[in-house]
DNA sequence: TTGTAGGCGTTATCAA
DNA sequence: TTGATAACGCCTACAA
């Protein structure tokens, strides 16, 4: 039923000799409606193939039933290259939201866009999700503006006090600490951290710091040389590790703050003649999906990408009906495999 | 600008003292409107943060320069494990509908779903992408469906001569014969194949039937008992290896007709004492991601995501306008690494 | 070059 | 429980 003679809810109402707004209330299963009626008119837009335009709807009712997802690279790499972190996100996310019955619209993000008015404000969508920011705190700062126009939205990032807006993350904190911990108790005491801390990214600057904690609770010194600067891709952890093995400063394993800076830096240390876990011990961050498959497979820090889609989907929904939502800390969990030279398979 | 007060055309109307289709024609940049005009209807929408409303819009105009990507998942798997290759061609098409004006809603599909009643007959979308089919023979009876109706939809999937509707897909058949060639002049004569031969999956077929004709033209015989079902997952690949080392036919390679296959290939090869490729060679099919980061790295057939993405949505813009658009056949490539036992990089 | 009138297909409001 | 009427915000004639 295509094109020329698509049924309205009035050709319905004509055949079903009744008025529009009650075929509008039949279909919705309003109580309003006697079980007669409401079976005279649906069996009637059954036969006619009748569907409900959401445009008309949408413009009656000023809602959508659509949520906007807006992906941001930081990396100018490839293209085509998607983090694969965040393409498991994006597949929690799309079955949330239709699980709650929003529709997705998917775009990748410009940082120039007025990302308000393209979606909420043109009535695209009732609310959105940030998926990647570009620094911190210039991000911040465009979202102060959303907030005060009132926006609905939710941002995957850092879940810091204070700040504007709605955020969901994970613990990075706790997930450093892990790392470290893990790697200390396998009796390392020189563990270098690969990680940019910057203001732009909190969310490595908090897994630095449950490094930290981790040394301190087992009485070690941190050592700042151990601590090299690397942004997400995997070209900027085989740069720090190159950097790191040719500054002479000694270390026997590397916490990575993602897990394509762990490859990068396997493949650098490879270079240099070091094997993993053999020579040195590498945790990474995030659990994407080629960490099992590397090799050696990779020991690194999950982050619960469902729980994540869920929890997402759930705050914008709550702001948009104008619930009460607050951010929320994700738990992070080691998994352990090869990579930290740990044989031992932790179980859960 | 959000909630009770959003400006609409009417405003902006009255603010510039012009009737409102005078504000809609100067926000169009239409010739039919002064240049003083225009500019003051310019000024005054961008102050009162006006934005088009794209449901009273698409109502009046009946578009809604929005695609529909339906993914579906053949595996049953995890709930939040999608094939990888999906994921990228996903980020390929999220990129050409952007470039294309045109916003992308997607959604998982469920097959007992009216996709058209879903998608186009609401207007919520011109047209859709179908991204995976349950099995090809149940699959095409749907879209016969679909084409009869007049819908606007492109399939990645075989492109198979005289089906109904509009496919996009690899030259598989290349593929396969790329795969076969390459083990047969590195001296391979006894290549097994894991991939499913029912009517399901014409794309394993076709590859199939590339790797037969390697063998014709090589002037080798095609070994029935060399061939083992699998559909696309690890574990499928998994146990299709498992079942073809335990019957005890002799081989020393493997074309797989996916990486994921690839991949539990060699998982179950190592279980029985083989390496890969010191003593079984391997190459897959999709160039995965992971496929690189592999131990040992994965020598596959690429199939062109990127251009897969433009041409799907190309294509179903192309049948939205219309214009005459047919099936698109993609070249494959064969990229070497290290699992095929090769140590030349074909270039390019 | 600008304005007037009407309708796209719903849903909300109110009265019956 | 149902029905009449009026929007929702825009766009396309056509008239001025």
């Amino acid at each position: 039923m295509k094109g020329k003679n698509k049924p309205t809810s009035v050709d319905i109402a004509h055949l079903a000799g009744v008025s529009q707004p009650t075929v509008s209330r039949a279909l919705r299963d309003s109580p309003l409606v006697s079980l007669e009626t409401r079976k005279r008119v649906q069996r009637i837009a059954r036969e006619l193939n009748y569907k409900v335009d959401v445009n008309a709807r949408n413009l009656r009712s000023q809602r959508t039933n659509t949520l906007a997802l807006l992906l941001f690279e930081d990396s100018d790499e490839h293209e085509a290259f998607i983090n694969p972190f965040f393409l498991s996100m994006l597949g929690s996310i799309t079955r949330a939201s239709a699980q709650h019955g929003y529709d997705l619209l998917i775009s990748f993000q410009q940082l120039s866009d007025d990302w308000n008015a393209e979606y909420e404000d043109a009535n695209k969508a009732d609310g959105i999700i940030f998926l990647g920011y570009g620094d911190y705190p210039s991000y911040i700062e465009r979202i102060s503006k959303l907030d005060q126009e009132g926006a609905h939205f939710v941002t995957w990032g850092p879940v810091i006090k204070d700040q504007p807006g709605l955020f969901i993350g994970s613990d990075n904190e706790l997930g450093g600490y892990l790392a470290a911990d893990h790697l200390i108790r396998m009796n390392h005491t020189r563990i270098a951290f690969l990680g940019d801390q910057s203001n732009d990214y909190p969310e490595f600057r908090d897994r630095y710091a449950g490094y930290c904690r981790a040394h301190a609770e087992h009485g070690l010194e941190v050592d700042p040389r151990l601590r090299v600067n690397a942004f997400f891709s995997e070209e900027c952890g085989y740069k720090a590790a190159h950097q790191l093995a040719m500054s002479g400063v000694e270390f026997t394993a590397i916490s990575c703050a993602s897990d394509l800076i762990a490859i990068g830096a396997i493949k650098a240390l490879r270079e240099h003649g070091l094997r993993v876990p053999r020579d040195k011990a590498i945790v990474g961050f995030d659990d994407i999906p080629t960490a099992e498959h590397l090799a050696p497979s990779l020991t690194t820090i999950q982050q619960d990408t469902f729980a994540a889609g869920q929890a997402l989907v759930e705050s914008v929904i709550r702001s948009i009906n104008g619930e009460p939502a607050k951010s929320i800390l994700l738990p992070t969990r080691l998994v352990v495999r090869d990579s930290s030279g740990a044989k031992v398979q932790i179980k859960q």
